[in-house]
DNA sequence: TAAATACATCAAGATATATTGATATATAAA
DNA sequence: TTTATATATCAATATATCTTGATGTATTTA
């Protein structure tokens, strides 16, 4: 019950989902990319990272001092169909803006 | 997006988990079945139940003063694959007991 | 070693959601 | 037509979550 709900609770805001299907789209992003596209501050930003991490939606990968985040592999199954929902829903994402040095 | 968290938000609940739950291995109960089954005060009760409803999970029938949940049909894939996953959770349910005049 | 960059975390306030008890409504029984 | 039953809704409080700004940490560059 308590990881369907972090899966559920993490789902359970416009930004994260917004988040995932950027990542989803893009493939790996590193924090400053998404603090740049998304034009959001880097705390909350942060922070929403965290918690699409910890419920097991997203992967993140340090390479010196950047972070770089993805879609987690592999996915359970429920997981999954919400990432497909999420794919079906019309949204409006940012473009990727590439500001940093990072790669 | 609007629908698509209106049904996380209305998962995002243990109550809520729970009574799905019971409410797909018993099929459509009344309110008072559910207040006993889980000694639950009925507003408390009567909110989860609209939540639910409004999210798409549940409908209703009245029946002279009863009213009946049971699951809508039919549902969405995702809300499918939600409920498939809900069937899976180890979750302690109450027993159902049945302490109204009804049926 | 000092400064800059990338990211994480914390504390305070703002906002959303849940619970409770009281009240409202509708149906049915006395 | 009064009373009881089943359910819904409201208002107040409690609790959880989100946002922001400040601070902390690690890595790299100067």
């Amino acid at each position: 019950m308590d990881i369907f709900l972090k899966s559920i609770s993490a789902l359970n805001d416009e930004t994260r989902v917004k988040l995932i299907k950027f990542i989803s789209i893009h493939g790996e992003c590193c924090v400053c990319d998404l603090e740049n596209s998304f034009e959001m501050i880097q705390s909350r930003l942060s922070r929403h990272l965290k918690i699409l991490k910890e419920a097991g939606f997203l992967s993140v990968e340090r390479v010196g001092r950047w972070a770089y985040y993805s879609q987690r592999f592999p996915l359970d199954e429920f997981r999954q169909s919400a990432i497909k929902e999420i794919m079906t829903l019309d949204i409006e994402l940012p473009n990727l803006i590439k500001a940093c040095e990072s790669k």
